[in-house]
DNA sequence: TCTAATTAATTAATATATGAATGATTCATA
DNA sequence: TATGAATCATTCATATATTAATTAATTAGA
């Protein structure tokens, strides 16, 4: 009967959380929610993509995603484009600000990355064995 | 330069999103969501906790959990007890109707769990190597 | 003893998660 | 080619996360 805190769930909500607020910091400082860094981030590696398709690679779920587009779309750093072809797809793409806001925070984000896998394959790493 | 789905956050969250639908299927079928779940889970290894620490144990934020408790409380499975040394604190104590459904859950949680690390210790934990 | 600093729980405002349902569109096929 | 099944984005209702602020109670210190 394995304790609470043991449990799977439990191991890897810890890791998120100690994590994430590293990310959150830079995040914050510009005005940007986890999640919608993360469509940011998934635009990045590969710009126009459709919602499902965002959905997919953000694990955000679709009813989410409508409103984290809203808020992106509203501060004017991703547009909407329905599809010609398929009108049933919506085709997502940074604008030039979405593009330049993430020109600036890619390098400090890849350096949270480097520093945490230097601590974490020693320490944290451990935890999961 | 790592991948977006390459990095901690996303392994972390990927991971979380293929463990928790098996338990959550589980927790549905007794009316509770994942955390409300995790609050009871909490009082089963110790009844009679304080909200803080409570939080602390389920990492659920201390302002979630006032609703959680409130919803917890409208269902009878637990009680909230206002202490009577230091009146800041509220104890959190199950009621009968709660401890008789942990009894109930707690084995099926527990098979989960076992099964989870049967397959896991195998496929995904190598994910994280 | 009286005020300032602390602490526990809560509220408020905004953003997301979850599951079910809808509307518009496209696809499959009889 | 009509038509029912499948898709994509969205809406809806409810529950939770996040940060800041508030309230009530306790403690520390002048």
């Amino acid at each position: 009967m394995p304790k609470f805190l043991d449990s799977l769930p439990m191991i890897l909500s810890r890791s998120l959380d100690r994590v994430m607020p590293s990310y959150r910091r830079l995040f914050q400082a510009n005005d940007l929610t986890d999640q919608q860094w993360r469509v940011l981030r998934a635009l990045w590696e590969k710009q126009h993509l459709t919602s499902a398709q965002i959905s997919q690679i953000t694990l955000l779920p679709p009813p989410s995603l409508v409103g984290i587009l809203d808020r992106l779309e509203k501060k004017n750093l991703i547009g909407r484009l329905r599809s010609t072809e398929d009108r049933r797809h919506v085709h997502i793409i940074p604008t030039q600000k979405g593009r330049a806001l993430m020109e600036h925070m890619m390098p400090m984000v890849d350096r949270i990355h480097d520093d945490f896998m230097q601590r974490v394959t020693a320490a944290e790493w451990a935890e999961f064995n």
